[in-house]
DNA sequence: ATCTATTAATAAGA
DNA sequence: TTCTTATTAATAGAT
């Protein structure tokens, strides 16, 4: 077919171009995917997007991927506690209090020890119940600290990795912002700005690179296949 | 360098047999996979490997995947919660006795408000002292908690008010910049530019949320993190 | 803990 | 809801 002969010219020409001689390890993969990039028209559907981590406003799309993601969710649960023998039990309250469980050997039995772990043995003639229930709060709440402390230390490094980086290549002028005096907000938007900035100018490296070639467009047809398959204690209710 | 002549041979090779002819959406990464796979020597290291979805015996592994697959599952829960506004508890027991919990807003609220759909309304009356304690208690956390998602839900709604302000400004003046005018190598450089500034902004993001959360625990300097966080709870104990 | 290569999950669209 | 496609994200195994 033509079509492959075409592609083939393409990826010969790619690959005798001196942009390989830094190969890496996937350099195959990059390649293919740089050259598959390249006619606009050759990719037909969408596939999966980025999506920024805050919440979605779009109710249709919401409710799919609450969904989805709930699935998922427990799908990995069940392959936790299968794989290492744990216990697990999940609640879920979607925004519509519509209320989801996954529980491992069951939710009951998992939550009842956690409770009791968390309350203490409640002894029915101790005079300070209270004060197990006490420490049981503050030694939880200690742990949680430990991790939090944790997490931001590591946040820390990285932040202060990355102003190295930063400091080190030498950013041109216009794109010295006064980042320090936006809003979370306002980040988001410029983040959002710079991607498309950058992909504006990836698409420009691409053109350039491809009108040194040949003016090719060609598109596409396939398939593509998926599966999937489970089984353990899943509830689902509506209150 | 001649591996990389050897992987072009190969590449060259293999595109030149039939087996393209049936070529799907995504030939080229399948047969850049293939050839990849094809010379033993090529693969520095080893990839991800499919496992059976049954219990692990080697201990090692064992003990290492529960740990990755835990993370992976409490990061997927703060992802549902964050984009769906959804509220969540899991709680995990692994086969070493050791318990980790995640919970959004926490994981007493969530067990709370499932426990009192499973059970029916708890009584009130005055004649537990113990659940009583138990009740004051939860319901300082909460109160807590409550003051936290206020909080929260005030600053995004700034957020949103300073999101339509730089709307209404359209793109800052330095992203303007004429794309076409530079050189390929021009183009690159700004790439990487964009993509340090990107990681700049996100890292922003970031310590924002860490550091508004930070002061909004009263806890001894307690924080909260992760690049989905907002006020998700995220404890790890062991008893 | 890090790295790599692979599998798995999933965002959009129909 | 379910299917498809194209990507991103998670993670098994080795270092």
């Amino acid at each position: 077919m033509e079509e492959l002969e075409k592609r083939r010219q393409c990826l010969f020409q790619t690959c005798a171009r001196e942009e390989l001689a830094s190969a890496p390890q996937d350099w195959g993969v990059r390649l293919l995917k740089r050259i598959n990039f390249l006619p606009e028209t050759l990719n037909k559907g969408n596939g999966r997007c980025k999506i920024r981590m805050e919440k979605m406003e779009k109710q249709s799309n919401l409710q799919v991927t609450f969904s989805r993601r709930r699935d998922g969710l427990f799908k990995k649960a069940s392959e936790l506690s299968t794989l290492c023998d744990a216990q697990v039990a999940i609640v879920v309250f979607s925004p519509g209090k519509k209320v989801y469980s996954f529980g491992h050997p069951s939710v009951e039995m998992v939550t009842d020890r956690f409770l009791n772990l968390d309350a203490g043995i409640i002894d029915f003639d101790s005079d300070q119940p209270i004060k197990h229930q006490q420490e049981a709060n503050l030694s939880h709440l200690n742990a949680e600290l430990m991790h939090l402390e944790y997490q931001l230390e590591i946040e820390k490094k990285r932040g202060e990795e990355l102003d190295q980086a930063i400091k080190a290549m030498h950013v041109p002028d216009w794109l010295e912002v006064p980042i320090e005096q936006l809003t979370v907000k306002q980040l988001n938007t410029m983040k959002d700005a710079l991607d498309g900035l950058k992909k504006k100018v990836e698409k420009e490296v691409r053109l350039r690179k491809l009108s040194e070639l040949l003016s090719l467009s060609y598109y596409a047809g396939g398939s593509c296949s998926s599966d999937a398959g489970e089984g353990t204690s899943y509830s689902k209710g509506m209150y």
